[in-house]
DNA sequence: CTACAATCTGTAGCCGCTACAGGTTCAAGA
DNA sequence: TCTTGAACCTGTAGCGGCTACAGATTGTAG
């Protein structure tokens, strides 16, 4: 016979993905997480499918998929395997992304270093970072 | 004598710094553009001062740093020349962030191009970025 | 049966804006 | 002087991705 109860509540689903609670509901609501059973008193009861689940979610996340690209991704994995290039896509996407970031960031770390160089070099009376905040481009 | 009306309207003053309407309202309801003065109507009046202030503002943003800081710098702008050892304090804490941040989306980067990479390689049944996705840590 | 942990719903807040709606004022041309 | 239309006003709500309550209810071990 099946195991006698393999549900969890949520701050067991909680503590084995490492997502906290507040944010499962959140992703409940927001239709990333399936509505899942409830109790006789209206405590939501999770089974192996929802942790599948929301540890892809919490993965994902860490890879920094925004929640609409997890949705696309989720729905492509449920439609199976068939789909793979167009994860590839959302992957490739996302990728760039990132490296745009990165890149924007870099130009920021550049002049920035460049900012506290002229510092240490100063000598003269203002603030070489307050003057080229009010007036350098 | 002084000129008749140094003035300039917000919508002036946005097109002058890059800033839009709705920041420069909101950066006043913050607390960190000051009050202007206002015509008989109610219309806010700006003078250089606030263009100045606003362009350091914008300036600021645009390498990053957070309104908080922000305030922090203006406050040490306003304290005088005397200040520079904070202010330089101020820019290389923002720095180490920036560089944290560019280290963690280069993590990223390599574990995500390294999934993209799996798409091309494969020829088995599933998707290796789902079920990576799905499995691994 | 009691006590206390776990969970429930709902709402508000964070950051840095942006986007309205529905009103008033300003400035230039006729 | 009057009229139009652009500019401006206040106030509120929304974005994403959560987090943090308050105040009530339920579950469970001793």
């Amino acid at each position: 016979m099946a195991q006698r109860s393999s549900f969890i509540g949520i701050g067991s689903l909680s503590r084995t993905t490492g997502c906290n609670i507040e944010t499962i509901r959140y992703y409940e609501k927001i239709g990333l997480m399936p509505a899942p059973g409830r109790s006789a008193g209206g405590h939501r009861a999770y089974d192996s499918d929802h942790t599948k689940r929301l540890s892809f979610i919490v993965r994902s996340r860490r890879l920094g998929f925004t929640t609409n690209e997890i949705r696309r991704l989720l729905s492509l994995a449920d439609a199976g395997p068939a789909h793979c290039a167009e994860v590839q896509a959302v992957t490739e996407s996302h990728l760039a992304e990132v490296r745009d970031k990165i890149a924007d960031l870099r130009k920021l770390e550049r002049r920035l270093a460049q900012m506290v160089r002229s510092c240490g070099a100063a000598q003269e009376p203002g603030c070489p970072v307050i003057d080229e905040l009010f007036t350098a481009a």
